[in-house]
DNA sequence: GTCTATATTATGATAGAC
DNA sequence: GTCTATCATAATATAGAC
């Protein structure tokens, strides 16, 4: 829990709702100020600077300045995981699957460059997410390895692509096209530049280091 | 030039040597700092702190804070440089000079994490590195591009191979590996934990994006 | 080249009036 | 839930004594 703890929470009520609109706010500030600033530059005084109002009235709405980065982290993490889910599920299980999910995570992640060093490269020191904020990733590990398996068992891929070492190597796939896309191309979208185009390609790689066994050749 | 101009530099005096001892000890501490608290860590005041000394007198050495980030990114640049060519080489020219050269970066960047972050992840937006100190990353791009050129000659890989596309493929890889090194498995050294080992499976996959004409079958 | 002293600015966080 | 006032701390950087 991240938040301050509502005074009265009574559901549906006004306050409740504009008190979560300023949460929201102040989220959104934070994740502009990590945008130009750094991930590193967020400050308390600078978010309260942005939405007008002095540093004090911040710690309505959270107890600290790691308080904001985990509900940043945790709230990154689960819109991630659904923008994965969701673009996962509309492709064929398998490779598709696999490749869709990551190019969403790809786009989204480029859109959000602050948020997406937050949750993938841990750029502050002194923070350590709490392990609520951490659980959407094992799902989103989940997720992958399932489209792995599913690809080994469509023959897409050989049985070896059913492991955590292809888990791994696809981890490092994605996060290096991100990263360098990131590094060296900031502000360019998912699928401009030199790097995040690469993906399909580099992905195609799987089948060459987890080849199918030869059977029938599929249509 | 990120050093304080030297009072009367006379070629090998005793006082000149010792400043410069003095200007590596504290590029040493800065070292130190980041790798402890982190990029954005660095301050004169934490370096002057563990040099024993006031914060003033660091500023007899250099100018500005920025100006240490600066020297550590020329020497960086240089270093790293200088590890990769010796290593490519030793090794016999195109892919093998090109893997022997990647390995021996990721172990120097592994065992200076926050150097190799201020190279290639940019993760202080106020550090703009000077011309001069970029110029090295000139020449490392140089000798990977050759590599690559001496693979696709050699027939080790296809004519493709000798493409910008292919730097672009070969960074994604490294950076992706080491990346995913230094976020998930901090301190661990090159050749240990999940990652570091994939870099030459991955490598392997050059073959697959690039085939080679096949020609005679190589002994 | 070291120090003390200082200017300036910024930070996270709390107490308490309104 | 806002503010003012304040505490405690830290930062970069300079002036000037020694």
């Amino acid at each position: 829990m991240a938040e301050v703890t509502a005074p009265a929470p009574a559901p549906g009520d006004r306050r409740a709702r504009r008190r979560q609109e300023t949460i929201e706010e102040i989220l959104a500030i934070a994740d502009d100020v990590m945008t130009e600033e750094g991930v590193n530059g967020l400050s308390v005084s600078e978010v309260a600077r942005r939405l007008g109002v002095k540093p004090p009235s911040i710690y309505k709405y959270f107890d600290s300045l790691l308080a904001i980065y985990d509900a940043l982290f945790e709230r990154g993490q689960r819109t991630h995981l659904e923008i994965m889910r969701t673009a996962m599920a509309r492709a064929e299980p398998g490779l598709d699957a696999l490749a869709a999910g990551l190019a969403a995570s790809g786009r989204w992640l480029l859109a959000h460059p602050a948020t997406g060093q937050l949750l993938f490269w841990r750029p502050v020191p002194s923070f350590q997410p709490t392990s609520e904020a951490m659980a959407p990733s094992v799902e989103m590990v989940r997720l992958q390895r399932q489209a792995l398996a599913d690809a080994a068992a469509a023959g897409q891929l050989g049985a070896g692509a059913d492991s955590d070492e292809a888990l791994w190597v696809t981890s490092v796939l994605v996060s290096g096209v991100i990263g360098q896309a990131m590094a060296n191309e900031p502000g360019l979208p998912w699928g401009e530049g030199r790097f995040s185009p690469l993906l399909p390609k580099l992905l195609g790689t799987l089948a060459a280091l987890y080849p199918p066994k030869p059977s029938r050749r599929r249509s």
